[in-house]
DNA sequence: ATATTTAATAGTAATAGTTATTATTACTAA
DNA sequence: TTAGTAATAATAACTATTACTATTAAATAT
């Protein structure tokens, strides 16, 4: 994988937000960088970046998500405002609990818990 | 919400499989009750009978996939073979987690658990 | 039983998010 | 410096899903 400004851009993009970006977003972000920057090259370089383990993909819904925190950790989202929070549930080890109950070999957890945040009545 | 022959289909073949099915699957297996079925139906059924609670929708991946088992569990999915399996883990009271750490509302916990189920090596 | 009302339908067009294609550009190494 | 090949911009294609519209049929009133 050799350098490329775009997808230099596209990574400092991801991992200087806390908002877990979509594709589109990141894409009108870096266009301020790269005004004749490509849809096509944002979802590449994503893809790429996150194969790669710089970033991680997560799933909305139907819509895809990137994340610069690469470090182990849940979220929470709120259906009011539709914010991802990250939490991180340490005293929880699923992988035990998975590989001893289920015989299931963990390779990646994906908890999405959807509710109303301190927010709202 | 009054009868229809075509949602009543779409809810059988829904709860007569434990293989979390598509829109599209559902569609392929309806025709063969009513073969001049239209895909929207499906879809616009599948919604009805999720708002309504007597199916359930999950995310796998970008795709939606249906459940006709309503009681509360979670999935694991093998990245091999990409078979969802229903697991339930009662021990663990998220709500009650999520509720004192987190200040947060719990209404929909969606936990997909990827990785390699113990067909595979 | 028949007419009326309106939810549900079939068929099709449209949309959103994403991936593939293609000709061109620009690193890298000999 | 030139050959090889990643990466690119632009655009087309694709997939899952939703919207639209004229027609059909289930529930209700006559």
């Amino acid at each position: 994988m050799r350098y490329s400004k775009q997808r230099d851009i596209v990574q400092s993009v991801v991992c200087s937000t806390d908002c877990h970006p979509t594709a589109d977003w990141v894409f009108a972000e870096v266009k301020k960088s790269i005004p004749n920057i490509s849809l096509g090259t944002v979802y590449r370089n994503l893809k790429q970046l996150s194969d790669n383990g710089f970033i991680n993909r997560i799933q909305d819904g139907s819509v895809t998500r990137y994340d610069g925190n690469i470090k182990s950790h849940y979220h929470l989202k709120c259906n009011k405002c539709n914010k991802i929070t990250d939490i991180s549930l340490q005293k929880i080890d699923l992988r035990e609990i998975i590989k001893t109950k289920f015989d299931f070999e963990l390779s990646d957890v994906e908890l999405t818990i959807t509710g109303k945040c301190n927010k709202h009545t």
